[in-house]
DNA sequence: GAAAAACATGAAGTTTACTCATTTAATTTT
DNA sequence: AAAATTAAATGAGTAAACTTCATGTTTTTC
C-alpha cells in the first residue's frame, strides 16, 4: 500500500487550489514535488487520476474516488489530531474515575457537575469499584483516577490528599447507645451493623475498628444506597458507620444522631490516586482542586 | 502534521497482535522500526500512547483515541484502495453515458439492464445531452461514453461503431404521402414536422435532408416523448422522422407506416465515443459489445 | 503565432524511515 | 530470589523516499 495521508492532502489541495502550482504553495511544496507525487500514485494504481489534455487538470473517475476519500477521511484525522494536541497541553483528556467507597457518591456527583462546567472538553466516566482492584486498573490504564482512603508509596502512581473525614456511628435518637459519649468495639457486639455490599477489608469499621479488637457484630446487613442505610438506622433496624460528610448532609432531615468510634474518633483522609506522569496535567489538577473543596458547601449546610 | 496512515496501520497491528514483535512481523517490519515509529508519534503529540510499565503494552487514553481513528479510517481507505485497483484492471469503473439523440432511449434502457447484470461493480448514469456538448464533456471527464451518430477523427477520443440505422418518415396509414414509394425534401414543404425538442443541427432530417435542399416544412412542432410523436403522426397532426428501430418496435401496435427519405434512404451509424486511453478497459468493451447487439431483439420483434 | 501559464522530467541533495546489533526492563520459571 | 526468558528501547549506519532545482513540453491566451 502506497497511499498515505500526504497524498490525500495533496489531492484535496489541488482540488481547492485548482492547479498544481497553487496547491504546492498551500502545502509548502514545489510544483514538481506534487507532480511526482501524483505520478507515483498513478503508477501505483495503473490508472490516470487526472486528464492531462486539459490544462487546469481535471479529475478522472478514479481521481474523483480518491478525492472523495480525502474529503471523508481528512476531517476525521484532523479532528483527532487536534484533540491529541490538546491532550498534551492538559486542556482536555479522559478522566475515568474509580471509587472504592460507595459513600463517595454523595460528594463526587456535585463535584463532577462543577468540573464538567470548568473542563467541558474532558471525557468523564465513573467506574464503581465493585469487581476489580482500582489501583491495578489505574496502572493498567483502565481508569485515570482512583478515590482511595489508603495512600501507598508507589513508583508509578501519585496520591494526592483531598480532605479529612471521620467515620461516625449513626444511630437513632432513641437508641440505647446514645447514652455513651463515644463507642468502643465491644458496644457493637450485640448490634446489627448495616454496611455497603463490599468486601470487609474495604470497610473501615471492620479493618480499623472491629477486627483489631476481635469483635464481631451480632448481625451484618447490607444495603446499596446511603438513603436506605439511614432509613434502617432511624427505624432502629441497626447501626451504621458512615463518613461524617454523609451524616452532616442528612442530619437535619432525619431522626438520628452520631457518636465517634473510639475516644479519638476514627479519622482518615481521602486521596486521589493518579498515574505519576499524568499527575501534573491541568485537567487532573483541576479535578483535584475541586475535590479538595468538596466539603466546603457540605459544611455550610451543617452550619445551618 | 506527522501522522500518516502508516502509523494508524501500526497501531492497529499492535492492537491485533498484542505486542510490537508480532505486529512487526505482520507488517513486514522489525520490532525496532515500530518502536521508533511509536516513539516519534509520542514525541510529536508530547504524550505517551502506551503504558510502558506493563509488559504487554497497554494503550493510554491518547493511544486509544488514535486506535479508534485507525479503526474508523482504515477500512474506508482500504475499500477505496481495492476499488481503485479494480479500476485499473477494468473490472469496475464509472460509466456515465451521454446521449445526443432522444430516440436512443428506446434501445439504451434494455441494453443497460443487461449491462448492469453483467457488470454489477460499474457505476452507471445517463446524462441527457440537452444543455451541453457531449463530446466536450467526454474530454473533460464529465461523462465517460457518448452515443453519437457523427464520428470524427480525434486524437484523444475513439469512436466505435455500434449498429446502422435508417431515418424513416413515419406517417399515418391514410396520409396522402403514402402514395409515394420514397420521400423527397419538397414533399415536406407543406407538412407539419414533429421533432424532439433539440437544436436543428442535431436532427438528421434538417442537417442531412431538408437543409441541403433548402426546404423548410410548413410547420415544425416539438414533442418530448417518442410515444407522443407517434400519436401525433397517427392522428394526422403531422409527420416525423425517426430511426428505424423505434418504428419497428411500434409498427405492429400503431396505425402508421414508413417511407424512406430519398431514393437510397437516409442511413447512418450510431457510434460509442470514449476516451482513447480508456477504450480498452474491459467494462467499456463490455458495454460496446452489448450495444452492438442492441438491435438483435428489436428485429425479432419486427419479424412477428 | 508568439508569449505566458501550467505541468512533466531527471538528476542531485536531503530528509526520513528502516534495519542491525545491543542494552534495558518486565515477566516467568526454577 | 535469582536466573532465564520474553518484550521493548536505543543508537548508529544505511537505504529509500521525498524534495528541490533546473530545464523541457504542452496547453492556453493574446
Amino acid at each position: 500500500m502506497l497511499l498515505e495521508l500526504r497524498h490525500l492532502r495533496s489531492l484535496q489541495a489541488i482540488y481547492q487550489g485548482g492547479s498544481l502550482a497553487r496547491a504546492a504553495e498551500q502545502l509548502h511544496l514545489t510544483q514538481s514535488a506534487l507532480s511526482h507525487q501524483i505520478r507515483s500514485l498513478e503508477n501505483y494504481y495503473q490508472t490516470p487520476l487526472y486528464l492531462r489534455s486539459t490544462k487546469p487538470l481535471t479529475l478522472t473517475p478514479a481521481g474523483l474516488k480518491l478525492l472523495a476519500l480525502a474529503q471523508q477521511v481528512l476531517p476525521e484525522v484532523d479532528a483527532t489530531d487536534r484533540q491529541l494536541r490538546s491532550y498534551a497541553q492538559g486542556e482536555s483528556g479522559r478522566l475515568f474515575i474509580a471509587i472504592e467507597c460507595h459513600a463517595c457518591f454523595e460528594w463526587l456527583i456535585p463535584v463532577l457537575d462543577r468540573y464538567r462546567q470548568a473542563w467541558p472538553e474532558v471525557e468523564i466516566d465513573i467506574r464503581l469499584g465493585l469487581n476489580f482492584e482500582p489501583i491495578a486498573a489505574l496502572q493498567k490504564g483502565e481508569v485515570d483516577l482512583v478515590i482511595s482512603s489508603d495512600p501507598q508509596a508507589h513508583k508509578a502512581l501519585s496520591f494526592e490528599p483531598l480532605f479529612d473525614y471521620e467515620g461516625l456511628l449513626a444511630l437513632a435518637h432513641d437508641h440505647p447507645l446514645t447514652a455513651k459519649k463515644y463507642i468502643v468495639p465491644a458496644d457493637l457486639a450485640d448490634q446489627t451493623l448495616v454496611t455497603y455490599p463490599v468486601e470487609r477489608k474495604r470497610l473501615d469499621v471492620f479493618s480499623r475498628f472491629l477486627q483489631p479488637a476481635g469483635v464481631e457484630p451480632a448481625n451484618v446487613r447490607q444495603a446499596e444506597l446511603t438513603a436506605i442505610i439511614l432509613l434502617l438506622v432511624t427505624t432502629l433496624k441497626g447501626v451504621a458507620v458512615l463518613p461524617d460528610w454523609v451524616l452532616k448532609e442528612s442530619m437535619s432531615h432525619n431522626r438520628f444522631t452520631t457518636r465517634p468510634l473510639g475516644k479519638a474518633g476514627m479519622h482518615g483522609t481521602l486521596h486521589a490516586a493518579v498515574r505519576r506522569n499524568e499527575s501534573e496535567a491541568a485537567f487532573i489538577q483541576g479535578f483535584i482542586a475541586l475535590g479538595k473543596r468538596a466539603m466546603d458547601d457540605v459544611i455550610v449546610h451543617y452550619a445551618e
